[in-house]
DNA sequence: CCGGGCCTTTACCGACCGGTCTATTTTTAC
DNA sequence: GTAAAAATAGACCGGTCGGTAAAGGCCCGG
């Protein structure tokens, strides 16, 4: 049961979490107010559907994942690099603790399921995937000037090619309900690049 | 409106095209029955449920998948990693032929979508990846055996990578709702390498 | 001409869906 | 203290959901 202070933050946190196991279409406003210990009067107050729920709901999903786990993992005290290391181990570690059920990429269990229905999500998830690669691409900026990587490579298109790459093992990894896979494929991670184009 | 002759094979296709277009759980039994001009009564006559119906589908999508994709992409009219260009690149042009909404993997949609809910599709899909990555593996064989890798990369895993990597660049390229990025990264695809692990 | 599968038709079911309404309670502001 | 505003409660809505039941038509071997 969540237990926040305020309702619409329950509200929230409860859709959220309620979503993020199973997904969007399984889950019935009812669901949400009985978690969050509130009324479908109150939910209404707060929200004026379902949908504009699930767009707070893909917010709050983005500022989780960045303080508990971008942030940590792109601190600067070591090498850009071994930033991107340490994000895939971080990853690993935290679709490990999800109590039997491996359940991957919160904002890529959406994106398939609701692309092609709704466009306001669909544009939402889009930036939220942006800001990710925006920060790949930051880290590949300083790996650049730290000698790490060679100019030759296109920063943004390998970026996004990361970024596909780790979505990709995690829904590999969810698929098969099986954590281990995310270290196996692990190391291709860092090694993406995608070669600037010729013309 | 499908015309196919015999009715359960016209429930299978409408329900097929119908989820691959939206979802699972967006779509009725009602509807999937309107799309193939068949009665209700007649679709619970072929079918117990609504989720034994899913399993066909993705039976069906699977041959379809074979044929159209797998099958042309593999020939070995080419060398084997030409073959892995040319998968990329009629994969590319089949999600950029599909109606202005790029649809992504029949079967990464549904796997994100249902993988945590029913355990029974979970498995499943997971049997449609293992398949896919077994003919990547393949060609990976062959690739080495006409000397175009080296020995040392770990074959199932990098074919799993592979794997992994274009399903992540269909629902990048479906969240944008651009085929294009398709091709931006592609060049990774073939690249990608799991050496094989020290212990 | 008959009987029996196979398939179809139609009407129907209870449950649940997202969402509304109105009244009431709690909090806030002056 | 009081009135407005915010929040809560809970009954209620039409529609749709997946699924059922029973009867009727069709085609077949005999």
């Amino acid at each position: 049961m969540i237990t926040e202070p305020d309702s619409r933050q329950r509200i929230i946190a409860s859709a959220r979490d309620l979503i993020y196991s199973r997904s969007y279409a399984d889950v019935g406003v009812a669901e949400i107010c009985e978690q969050a210990a509130v009324k479908k009067g109150s939910f209404y107050h707060f929200f004026p559907s379902k949908q504009e729920l699930s767009l707070a709901v893909i917010d709050d999903m983005r500022t989780l994942m960045e303080d508990q786990i971008l942030i940590p993992a792109f601190a600067r005290d070591i090498p850009p690099l071994q930033r991107l290391q340490r994000f895939v181990d971080n990853l690993y570690e935290f679709q490990r603790g999800t109590a039997g059920r491996l359940l991957g990429c919160p904002f890529g269990n959406l994106a398939l399921e609701m692309a092609t229905s709704d466009e306001s999500i669909r544009r939402k998830l889009a930036e939220v995937f942006a800001g990710i690669q925006a920060r790949f691409e930051h880290v590949l900026d300083e790996a650049l000037s730290a000698g790490e990587i060679e100019s030759s490579i296109d920063r943004p298109a390998t970026a996004q090619a990361m970024l596909a790459y780790f979505e990709g093992v995690l829904m590999m990894a969810k698929t098969a309900n099986d954590p281990e896979i995310i270290r196996k494929l692990a190391s291709a991670f860092i090694q993406i690049r995608i070669p600037r184009m010729a013309g």
